[in-house]
DNA sequence: ATAAATATTGACCGGGTGGTCAAATTAAGA
DNA sequence: TCTTAATTTGACCACCCGGTCAATATTTAT
């Protein structure tokens, strides 16, 4: 409702130009951070007034809030579309598939990814203290789902312990995204995440 | 050796002073990182006059590695104390151990750790580019090392991947002590460790 | 064509930053 | 004790920050 209203300017906008503003607002907060990021050099970047920019967005934090936002919308899609499209897959496929597909998502989107990063690994931003826990209950909502799909079709041991499943799943795939995008191209992602599976599923213990 | 000579004003101030400008230090980098980390607020913090910091240590860079090097060392000589403690022990008891070690460290040491965790997290800081590296390699290294023992010991399977066990492991156990270190006291340490082990042991699999 | 409403601008504000340095204070040597 | 050397101080500098707002330019309505 009032976000409809602050923003209302900033739709009116020609397309072209809300199009620079967004692209020099996720490029300036991928790059710094929340409190590095400097409003400044987005009205720079985007060719506008100062005073424009704050016209559109009242404050540097509602800005960021913003485009934080449309970050979280394209990983939501993400993750609900790769859910959808493994649905028949059996758990271990399917897991694989959901950690190769987030390597695609962070190539096409590296810098929505580096500010959802961010949102992750640091306390940096404003209300990132509720956010957090937000963010871990999505991503842990999520994969409790998957984990217990692979239970029901008795892939998965029905004794697991599924609350430390879904924390060691998250910790890797997270650690592994960001490494691949850290360093991109420079891994195989499709060799890493076959080992990383075959380990997950049959244990480190000797045979 | 210039960075001895650059600290002789400094290593010669009375242990007392010393300490002040240290703890000061230490509480600004620890709750802000260093960007946002204030000088002015580190000379008030310890009541000293601006120019003597700046007399000890030539820009805030300089004094912010020699605060990460602190930091580093005291994660070292945990990570040498508790590897020696536990030479005896079989592999996935010797896991717990480490981790719950790491528990332990973060609770006496919750700067020092915050200090750690932002330069593993973030690229915040001075030569962080290169510094992140050295650390994985330290982590990794390490545990490289104690997954080794427990193969040579019939523990581990021996077909395993070390590299990408090292990876699943360093993840979990950065992870976990990191929430660990956000939620004091909150969570069952022992009991969350051993059901990770548990998992990492026996796998995910339908047995 | 004119008036009214709206959108855009950028100079300006108070405040904080890392860093400097001449002057004052303290310690050391003769 | 007097002089010299070393240390400590904080006012000051140039710069950048998020945010404001009167003045200007542009659209819209009549």
């Amino acid at each position: 409702m009032k976000e409809q209203q602050l923003l209302k300017s900033f739709n009116r906008l020609s397309p072209d130009k809300q199009n620079r503003i967004l692209d020099a607002s996720i490029k300036e907060f991928s790059e710094h951070g929340y409190q590095i990021a400097s409003m400044n050099r987005v009205v720079d970047s985007a060719g506008i007034a100062k005073g424009s920019l704050f016209n559109y967005f009242n404050t540097k934090s509602s800005l960021f809030i913003y485009i934080y936002g449309l970050a979280l919308e394209n990983v939501k899609d993400y993750l609900r579309t790769v859910k959808d499209k493994t649905k028949e897959d059996s758990f271990f496929i399917r897991l694989e598939k959901i950690m190769l597909a987030g390597v695609a998502f962070i190539q096409d989107h590296p810098r929505l990814s580096r500010i959802y990063f961010r949102m992750l690994y640091t306390t940096d931003s404003p209300h990132s203290k509720e956010i957090l826990p937000e963010l871990r209950k999505l991503s842990g909502g999520y994969l409790t789902e998957i984990i217990q799909d692979g239970i029901n079709r008795n892939e998965l041991d029905k004794n697991l312990d599924i609350e430390k499943t879904v924390f060691i799943l998250d910790s890797v795939l997270n650690r592994f995204l960001k490494v691949s995008h850290e360093s991109q191209n420079t891994i195989n992602a499709k060799h890493w995440v076959e080992s990383l599976c075959r380990i997950f599923k049959n244990g480190m213990a000797y045979k």
